[in-house]
DNA sequence: CCTCGTTTGTACAACGTTGTAGGCAACGTT
DNA sequence: AACGTTGCCTACAACGTTGTACAAACGAGG
């Protein structure tokens, strides 16, 4: 019930190569005999088999996309993008999940020498550039800071720009007791260095001084994370009039563990989030938050990849800006 | 610098063959040869061509998951479990988003003839049962009840049941004018459908009466299309106590509207979604909601699928149930 | 020392596709 | 009439892997 070249060129009468050339839009076919083989393909529903055709071409027409997590809205949306710009180069994308575990990163990272994807696209939460350092020139687009000094090529956004800008909205705003949540250990969480640093340089430049206690670390950047860091926050020490989370799912948590102490939002507190995602056009109150396009990051990805597949492999590692902004929404309105 | 079982066998001294049967676990091999092909395999970093040994076997290790759109909460958080359950199976999962679309959705059930994937696990929005019928036994299993009378495999959750549970679960609370939002065209929404006649169930099993005008429509069902439904009932007829969202983003989205419409939940309208999402965790209120068991649901299709590639493909469909559960959170308190 | 069975390894073909080389008409040009 | 050119098509080999068939080496038993 499955058919080859072979069944439906004997069918039409005609050599194999003469039905891969229809296939394939090749054109010296004499319309007669392409007529012939297009009604014998149609008739045994013929389908070319793939793995056939990447073993003789070298290439599979597939690329992934390795997340940390599909359920982190973020990278449920930008995969949606990445889906959309890989279309455009007719590729299909398997999407990986890692669960920011290093093993498996390195099993993905590695897989992609497995001949089952063209490239990768890979946004790593604990891989380190040594990881990659063994992978031989396969094509490999980073996403974020996690991996700098250049293994590959990557699209970041301005983090630290991002975050001062977020920052001084608030300021602007009047607040003056700004807390951060997410802050994480030096040797994981590049964005949360960046991020943090982009909120001291506000502060700073508004000549408010910068205090480790308003500084909340999050493990993961979870909802329920965002919510443990902003009771930690109210129960020591002096309440803050603002925060800053380091992203929105952070973000999302805290205004949770804020409804529970009984303050209000902007009110009492006000509230700024990062990556823009849907919820935050959702929530109660609606969540002032730094739009990064994604739909840029994931076409310049897909752009980059395609470049080094195409061209030169060798050539020293790229890395492109993609443009973000402030949204700003129900959670920071004027007190 | 990409090598193949030839230059293992070469640097080994040894055939071929006999690299294949070290690097496929073949158990009469000498050890010291073992060890000698090993260590070329481990100087040459050679992997396997996954094209070629899908070629070979027929076979190709890749299974599809289907959904409409992967930013949608319900769709990734089940995404992250059919990724884990295919790992048991040693199974690459390749996501792809149809977007709804039929055309789409049918690109990618025949994309499964392409021998690029080995099955086929598809959550179908506009498909019908025709358009499957032409896809000689490859293995699928389905999600819902968009498609039914059996073409495939099918894993679903009770809608009717679950949907009277809850339903019940408000009229308990003493709510007596109790809204739905999420109807849809029957010649759709098979879902929508099943959720509704548990609704009027539960409504007619308490004597009470069911209203066309407590009955909103949404044509999809995101967190938009919950809002404007959720302030098309304030705004027509008298305002209704409760509300039974469909599913879960449906319900934040009306959580949003009745806070603009300045209500508070769940003391002046309750309000339950359907799928327990981790949004309805922190949400403010935290909401009420029927859960599916996501896991099992995952567990489930993953089983039916290997059944049929290992079994007999002419089979007849089979069709299992998932468990679910009530959540009961804020948004339906005793008021 | 021969026989027999097991272990260990090899050679070959095949999976379904496409690139290369080439053959055979039909045509226009010298 | 001989020639090159072009259009159309075919035969063959190759992509890298594994199943099948079989050969060589080995050990045990008589």
């Amino acid at each position: 019930m499955r058919h080859r070249l072979k069944d439906v060129a004997e069918r039409a009468g005609v050599s194999v190569k003469t039905v891969s050339n229809v296939v394939n839009g090749y054109v010296h076919v004499r319309p007669d005999t392409r007529a012939r083989v297009e009604e014998a393909i149609a008739e045994l529903n013929y389908r070319p088999n793939l793995s056939a055709r990447h073993l003789r071409k070298g290439r599979t027409g597939v690329i992934a996309l390795a997340v940390p997590e599909l359920d982190i809205p973020y990278f449920a949306e930008l995969a949606r993008y990445v889906v959309t710009a890989a279309a455009d180069y007719g590729w299909t994308v398997l999407i990986d999940q890692t669960g920011g575990r290093r093993e498996q990163e390195r099993v993905v990272a590695s897989g992609i020498t497995d001949h089952l994807i063209d490239g990768l696209i890979f946004s790593p939460l604990a891989l380190t550039a040594e990881d990659l350092a063994g992978l031989d020139g396969t094509p490999m687009v980073l996403l974020g800071e996690r991996v700098d000094h250049g293994p590959a090529d990557r699209v970041v956004i301005d983090n630290v720009s991002a975050a001062r800008q977020i920052t001084e909205h608030l300021i602007q705003l009047g607040h003056r007791r700004i807390a951060a949540i997410g802050s994480q250990r030096t040797d994981e969480g590049a964005s949360a260095r960046l991020r943090l640093a982009g909120y001291a340089e506000a502060l700073r430049a508004a000549g408010l001084a910068y205090d480790e206690n308003l500084v909340a670390p999050a493990p993961a950047w979870h909802r329920a994370d965002g919510a443990a860091a902003m009771r930690g926050l109210l129960t020591t020490g002096v309440r803050p009039d603002a925060v800053f989370c380091f992203n929105d799912t952070l973000a999302l948590g805290a205004l949770r563990a804020l409804h529970e102490a009984g303050l209000r939002v902007p009110e009492d507190v006000a509230v700024v989030g990062f990556d823009d995602i849907e919820d935050g056009r959702f929530s109660i109150p609606t969540l002032s938050t730094v739009a990064p396009d994604k739909e840029q990051i994931a076409r310049l990805a897909v752009e980059l990849l395609a470049n080094r597949l195409d061209g030169d492999r060798a050539a020293p590692a790229r890395e492109l800006k993609a443009p973000h902004h402030l949204e700003l929404r129900e959670s920071t309105r004027n007190p």
